[in-house]
DNA sequence: GCAGTATGTGCGTGTCACGCAAGTTGTGGG
DNA sequence: CCCACAACTTGCGTGACACGCACATACTGC
């Protein structure tokens, strides 16, 4: 990885996490009065510069979510082979989503307020196509004949979703991995319907 | 209906459907020269009343398909209740997608155009809320306490997503519906889950 | 070291969202 | 039938923003 890859990434990551923590100090009310110029100097570079990260504020915000569902793929590869397909996926998103704890208020930020919905969907919705690539290779389905896992990796990420809205609205009467596994195993087959593995 | 809600509804309908024809005849590539004036002038309205109604173009491009998600909910209450659920889903999202057939180049627009992948995706979020609470009623859980009905939702609506996009993509090989029908079975079961059915 | 390329920045421009206040059109009571 | 009230539409002004362009700067591979 180059000095220069690196730097972009850092920088990346600063203007995202300014604009996060700016938000969040001015609440869902006062996203309006969050400007483009303070996340900028905010993360110490020009707004000029922020713009050629992100094009919009939403985005700059939501970046993180964006980032941590392009991991969930990659979490997915990383579980046994041999493990079934419900097994690993709770396992790889648990583990992806609960070490370390998520920020609640980073969460909250970005899930209940209107004005981020779509960026938000936008950072969920990342996942579905590594892991889509993911759960095909790990079931043997031709993801250009069969629609099990695209369908399977929007259900995943739509179920992540709402376990995580749940998770902020209910409070602490369950810990965030017991309500992903359960909003998870709502959806997640042990394995690909008969339809699809016969293709 | 008051005559001021129907030309409420009316105006509404004629903005989105100005901007969603605009848009199609100038492409994906040349969105950014729809200007707010040409649709509002397009549909018989000022530009200020254009944002009476939608604060922004992507949110008008994609009103009509926010409509449509939101009626998911009614048309699976509108199956007979000794239906199991998987059926009924299928059925109620079948007829209402199906009847009449979408308009190809309408649903090419919203799905693939990257600038409103945001908005796109906040249209179909739209059905989960009142599909949820059709679950919910459909199968007598509780959707304070249980994930169920809300990830069934969220996993419908993503696999209509998904099936749009495949249908989109791989052309004539296979009606919509047939789509629908292989998309939704991977992930509506016939009854809840013990967990949710025992509390 | 040095040429080449990627990145940061300042400036200018065209568009947009929205508050505000006035004009216009529907609504319901006397 | 008419009038007062409310809802909707519209024009204007303002502040913010996204982005193209050109130049300065930092990094890379030879």
């Amino acid at each position: 990885m180059d000095l220069r890859e690196r730097n972009k990434q850092a920088t990346r990551e600063a203007i995202g996490h300014a604009a996060l923590r700016l938000a969040i100090e001015n609440g869902p009310h006062g996203l309006a009065l969050v400007r483009v110029h303070d996340i900028a100097t905010a993360a110490g570079v020009s707004p000029r510069t922020y713009n050629n990260y992100f094009s919009s504020r939403a985005e700059a915000i939501c970046a993180f979510q964006a980032d941590q569902s392009r991991r969930v793929g990659q979490a997915l590869r990383s579980r046994p082979a041999d493990e079934p397909l419900d097994q690993a996926v709770i396992a790889a998103v648990i583990q992806l989503y609960t070490d370390p704890e998520p920020d609640r208020a980073g969460l909250r930020m970005i899930m209940l307020t209107p004005e981020l919905e779509g960026e938000a969907l936008k950072a969920f919705t990342m996942a579905e196509g590594p892991l889509a690539e993911a759960i095909a290779a790990r079931t043997g389905t031709d993801p250009a004949r069969d629609l099990f896992p695209a369908v399977t990796a929007a259900a995943v990420a739509g179920a992540i979703r709402v376990a995580g809205r749940h998770w902020l609205e209910a409070g602490s009467d369950a810990s965030f991995a017991a309500i992903l596994r359960g909003a998870l195993s709502c959806v997640v087959p042990a394995t690909p319907p008969e339809a699809a593995r016969d293709r």
